[in-house]
DNA sequence: GGGGGAAGGACCA
DNA sequence: TTCCTGGTCCTTCCCCC
């Protein structure tokens, strides 16, 4: 029953969580009481008590709401819940199933026990493996002491002082344990290991086989190896053949070894099992131990739930078999405390004892009452067990579901050591996934405080990940967040963790895309799903679907805009990224650009393809390599009319490249710009005009240039075709941006607008007295810089951060005046800002004339979608760019919430639930997954409907 | 208001 | 001075219908 607050079980007023579990083999007859003496005084006023504490007292009011959940039941509610369970109950028994044979084994004391093997001196000592922190396992001696595994060494040390701790060697254990696999296997190759000392068998098809299997193959030999410990040559030759002694230093009295032996001709000794089950797992046991000098015990039942039981009941070094009739299952069920069931741990103990239920036969009796406390998993779970049912099915090679990694420390307060760490585990995880092939969607940090509180933030993203880069990315944005949250108060860890799950299926695990190759290709042949940056006239119905997506592409907004506004409502008047074109959907382009970052991100793990140019290559067709005047390779096209390909090989690139690259190449998927095959011209990869040539040392050359220049964060373009006058996509350009008239500067216009398009960095005033500083006044930026990992401030905005920084050593932070931003590294002199709006301050909330112009309708934001109180459109473009770049920065910076209505970052403390820590954002349906923008907080939609309406953009 | 996805957390071995 | 890892389930929040 639940008291509240501490409760004791001995009446000194402890945490009955922290008392002694003395659940376990060779921990029978203890004096309880001493021991938690001891157990509390020890740990009492700790930080980890204090955890304990409140735990407690959270499963206290568990139990407190259930009993007020009982007595609210009623005699209707009680009566159908007997009818169900009656019917359950029945058509389990019908699905009984008796006829496996399945074994469960589990070494004894296995760590403590191998220790003992390697250093005889411990045999007859308390001793315990692990630290002072932490013990894994005790030997028998140590736990007639209290002393047992998951206790700390310094707690156990008072309840034993003469106990002995060895360090642990996992290396040796693992060795171990595969030698005992060794034999596992021959009785069950498909065995299942739960972990290094335990394992499932299902032996029914060995005991099949065994039943004709003549004496010989049933006859064990004995010998000693060179330490004097038994061994047995398994059906193999006897080497050395020598007297058996005794037992071995860690062998238990009733050894199978020790079982009567016989001699066989040449005089050593021998062991002839039977075979039934019985005697093939005593085999198993014996030759476990020949092999090893270890025993194990085991428990030989019909599913795997009792045979779990079993093994447990003659520990250490015996074995139990239940026989296989459902009455001898139901007596055995009868009085077994339902503590000794897997599955049922402390906390589930204490609410079934709260209900007055402490064996497996009380379970059946409740089972009414539980189908109406507890949830369905919960109370078939229950059924089950009351029942005596358990799988019979070992489910081998289940597969992965998640992998991770953590570390606990001592108090971590600096940030430079928790980002390190972040790292370093990424690394570590990074590393472990490759080995397993493995790529998963969802990205967990887990960090435990001081105090112990346990936090885990998540983030899922749109495409599977695994490398060191692409999760430290997200994890180190998770962490920044709990930083934040808890700012200017240092974020105080004890333990840290990153976790990889949602793992990708067989398709998805396929190599990422090594190139743009597929995305630039398939533009071309799915124009539905082409962005088009061009500026091409309103379109009237929606586009077809891209494909992947489940919504409708273009946003119904902003096309009825358009339509109202005869191609003038909303001209996206800024350079860069343009979201919201015609036929674009607003949130596949960010998904498509997210992704692609990731891509990006990806392939700087790997090395320069062998043959990349400057990290470019063309193909067309079947490709030879050929020589360029950098003198690497490159493809030479075979064919320039069938399956034109551009081909762009990110290995080489900066980051700033690749980003440059990501986007122009979304570029290229434009009407104006795009390859056409068949004719005698190559597209550049870099700026996607039409280069007249497939003279490849000409075309290399304007590529090269237009590499320089994009990195040099110039269009310097020196190439005759470069000066041969506007590409057809300023000329584009200029038509939407002058309403097909030619203006006065009009052409200037166009340029600028396609420069910025291509992240040009236009508007940055180079600092030279700041030595690597770059300074510039500036509204909306995406960032370029050749190491990546920048938090970007904008102004009037938040620092967002977008990018993975191997180094760390780029910053960006607001200048002393407010509208200037920073940009810094100390180890790369080209760190440079690209900007994806016209230099200059700007306001951050949209400006409102002091009355609005009534020559027309007001206009309505497709972002916002707020009526703007002013139909001019220089205004009106103004608050839609403001919309749209930050719905592009939020996305690509992918993990800050920005709130759109006020065009600041939510604060930071957004705390919901009362969590101290920011929660990541939520996700939403599928609609929103991954890439998407989060949704707002609640303060956000309590001042405006922007998320919503963003939302139904896309539906 | 219910269904269902996502995330956080508890629990267990 | 109280582990590490991986899995399942429950609760809560949120969006959508």
């Amino acid at each position: 029953m639940a008291t509240g607050g501490t409760s004791s079980s001995s009446g000194e007023g402890f945490l009955s969580r922290m008392a002694l579990n003395d659940n376990k083999a060779g921990m029978e007859g203890l004096n309880r009481d001493k021991i938690n003496k001891i157990i509390m005084d020890s740990s009492k006023g700790s930080r980890f008590y204090e955890n304990e504490l409140k735990k407690e007292q959270q499963v206290n009011q568990r139990i407190e709401r259930m009993m007020l959940q009982k007595a609210h039941i009623t005699e209707q509610q009680l009566s159908k819940a007997q009818a169900q369970v009656e019917k359950i109950t029945s058509d389990l028994e019908r699905g009984r199933d008796l006829s496996r044979v399945i074994v469960h084994v589990d070494m004894d004391a296995f760590f403590a026990a191998v220790e003992t093997r390697d250093c005889p001196d411990l045999m007859d000592k308390p001793m315990a493996v692990g630290s002072m922190s932490m013990l894994s396992t005790s030997n028998y001696h140590a736990r007639k002491f209290g002393v047992r595994a998951a206790m700390p060494g310094f707690i156990a040390k008072k309840l034993c002082p003469n106990l002995v701790i060895v360090p642990t060697n996992f290396d040796k254990y693992r060795a171990v344990s595969a030698e005992v696999r060794e034999v596992f296997a021959d009785y069950d190759p498909h065995f299942l290991p739960m972990s290094l000392d335990e394992a499932y068998l299902d032996i029914s098809d060995h005991l099949e086989q065994r039943r004709g299997w003549p004496e010989a193959l049933r006859t064990h030999r004995l010998h000693i190896n060179n330490t004097g410990t038994a061994r047995v040559d398994d059906h193999g030759d006897l080497q050395e053949t020598v007297e058996v002694e005794g037992l071995s230093p860690v062998l238990f009295e009733n050894s199978p070894s020790s079982s009567p032996c016989l001699q066989d001709a040449a005089g050593g000794e021998v062991e002839v099992f039977g075979t039934c089950a019985e005697e093939a797992v005593r085999e198993m046991r014996f030759r476990i131990e020949q092999k090893t000098s270890l025993t194990a015990s085991a428990g030989i039942a019909p599913n795997m739930m009792l045979a779990k039981v079993c093994s447990d009941k003659n520990k250490p070094n015996g074995q139990y078999r239940l026989p296989s009739n459902r009455q001898a299952v139901i007596d055995f069920i009868q009085d077994l405390p339902v503590r000794k069931v897997s599955g049922i741990g402390k906390v589930t103990e204490k609410m079934l004892g709260a209900l007055g239920i402490t064996s497996c036969s009380h379970l059946g009796q409740e089972m009414t009452l539980l189908t109406l406390l507890f949830s369905e998993k919960s109370w078939h779970h229950f059924l089950h067990i009351s029942m005596g049912l358990g799988s019979t099915l070992i489910e081998r090679d289940g597969e992965r579901k998640s992998m991770s990694t953590e570390r606990t420390f001592g108090e971590m307060s600096a940030l430079e050591e928790q980002f390190s760490l972040c790292r370093e585990l990424c690394q570590d995880l990074a590393q472990d996934l490759q080995k397993e092939a493995l790529k998963g969607k969802t990205v967990t940090l887990k960090l435990k405080m001081v105090n112990f509180e346990v936090k885990t933030r998540a983030w899922t993203l749109p495409c599977a990940v695994a490398t060191t880069e692409e999760l430290f990315a997200v994890a180190k944005d998770l962490l920044k967040t709990e930083i934040d949250n808890v700012s200017p108060q240092p974020l105080r860890l004890r333990l840290m963790g990153v976790r990889v799950s949602s793992f990708a299926s067989a398709d998805d695990k396929k190599p990422l895309q090594k190139s743009i190759v597929g995305f630039l290709h398939k533009k071309q042949t799915d124009s539905s799903s082409t962005s088009q940056i061009s500026f091409q006239k309103p379109v009237k119905e929606h586009p077809p679907k891209p494909p992947g997506q489940t919504q409708p592409s273009a946003c119904p907004s902003l096309v009825q805009q358009r339509q109202g506004q005869e191609g003038h409502a909303w001209v996206p008047s800024r350079g860069g990224v343009e979201v919201g074109r015609t036929g674009e959907n607003q949130q596949s382009f960010l998904q498509r650009a997210h992704a692609q970052r990731l891509r990006l991100q990806a392939e700087r793990e790997d090395p320069p393809e062998k043959g990349d140019w400057n990290g470019f290559e063309t193909r067309r067709g079947p490709a030879s390599s050929t020589t360029n005047p950098k003198g690497t390779q490159t493809h030479t096209p075979k064919n320039t009319n069938t399956s034109a390909e551009t081909h762009i090989s990110m290995s080489a690139l900066t980051a700033s490249d690749k980003m440059t690259h990501e986007l122009t190449a979304h570029a290229s998927t434009s009407s104006c710009c795009s390859t056409e095959p068949g004719t005698d011209s190559l597209t550049c990869p870099v700026c996607f005009r039409e280069v007249n040539t497939t003279e490849l040392t000409v075309f290399n050359r304007h590529v090269d240039q237009c590499l320089s220049g994009v990195t040099m964060g110039q269009n310097n373009h020196t190439d005759t075709e470069l000066e041969r006058g506007p590409s057809v996509c300023e000329e584009e350009v200029e038509k939407e941006i002058t309403g097909g008239k030619r203006e006065e500067g009009a052409m200037e216009k166009g340029r600028e607008l396609l420069s910025r398009c291509m992240f040009d960095s236009v508007g940055l005033q180079l600092d030279s007295s700041a030595g690597d500083h770059t300074e510039s006044t500036t509204g909306l930026l995406l960032y370029e810089t050749s190491t990546a990992n920048i938090s970007l401030s904008t102004v009037g905005l938040n620092p967002v951060c977008l990018n993975t920084c191997p180094n760390g050593d780029v910053s960006i932070h607001r200048g002393t005046d407010p509208n200037t931003l920073k940009v810094s590294s100390q180890s790369d002199p080209h760190v440079r800002v690209c900007l994806l709006s016209p230099g200059g301050p700007r306001p951050m909330t949209t400006p409102k004339p002091e009355s609005r112009d009534h020559r027309g309708p007001a206009l309505t934001c497709p972002v916002c979608q707020e009526t703007q109180d002013t139909n001019d459109l220089t205004l009106f473009n103004r608050h839609v760019d403001l919309c749209l770049n930050q719905e592009v920065l939020h996305e690509l910076g992918g993990l800050t919430s920005v709130d759109r209505t006020t065009h600041t970052a939510p604060p930071a403390a957004h705390k919901e639930r009362e969590q101290p820590l920011q929660r990541a954002p939520q996700k939403g349906k599928s609609k929103r997954r991954g890439l998407s923008p989060p949704p707002p907080s609640k303060k956000a939609k309590a001042l405006g409907p922007a998320w919503n309406t963003i939302d139904k953009f896309f539906r």
